[in-house]
DNA sequence: GTTAAGATCTGCT
DNA sequence: GCAGATCTTAACG
């Protein structure tokens, strides 16, 4: 069994910690209870020859946790309503991340459906970067938290170690480097923020 | 101090 | 399928 922390998001480049990433779950405890999900839509931003990412103009006081050691959070805000919740990656002072775009509900769906204030069907509960933070209360209090900790972490999944089926695709809602192909989803999946049309192993 | 743009979501056409 | 909401951040004067 491959170890999530030391192996992967410590030990391996961005793009394969995206890919490593999916299958895997994200857990969050807070008073009202606990929610969980699986991950399965990831994005990989690179902090060389990538304008899309926040890094790419160097270190900001709104990016400074994207710099952090990895297995970091890195959250910020956008568009005035919503958040992002990204897993720092590379080795310290890089400033390269992977944004957690998706993920399938497991555990905690009335909370969620509480969180989120609409009802929705599971599919449409956390399958994008917006409507997963809200799912999760994840906000920037969060930032630069360490995610082998609680309230909020990831646990391997030994069930599914490298089993997943993973498509490639572009990134989505980028206007830079669009692109590249940094997108990573578990083939087939209902909980995806979009369809896929391009299929690569 | 002011302004423009953004790794989005929702509702309406 | 498309436009509007909404506000923080960063660049510029």
């Amino acid at each position: 069994m491959i170890s999530l922390f030391e192996n992967v998001i410590s030990g391996s480049k961005t793009e394969e910690v995206a890919r490593a990433l999916l299958g895997h779950f994200l857990f969050r405890e807070t008073g009202e209870g606990a929610v969980s999900g699986i991950i399965v839509e990831t994005e990989a931003y690179l902090s060389e020859n990538d304008p899309a990412c926040h890094a790419s103009r160097g270190m900001t006081r709104r990016n400074a946790a994207m710099f952090g050691p990895a297995g970091t959070a890195y959250i910020y805000f956008i568009y005035g309503n919503y958040h992002c919740f990204n897993v720092v990656t590379g080795p310290e002072g890089k400033g390269e991340a992977v944004l957690i775009r998706a993920v399938e509900p497991v555990e905690g769906l009335e909370l969620m459906l509480q969180r989120r204030g609409r009802p929705v069907k599971k599919e449409n509960l956390a399958n994008g970067p917006g409507k997963l933070c809200q799912a999760f209360a994840i906000d920037k209090h969060l930032n630069g938290h360490d995610l082998r900790r609680k309230p909020l972490y990831l646990v391997q999944n030994g069930v599914v170690d490298g089993q997943v089926e993973v498509a490639v695709t572009p990134r989505i809602g980028i206007t830079s480097a669009a692109d590249k192909l940094l997108r990573f989803t578990v083939s087939g999946s209902n909980y995806l923020s979009r369809r896929d049309c391009a299929w690569t192993k």
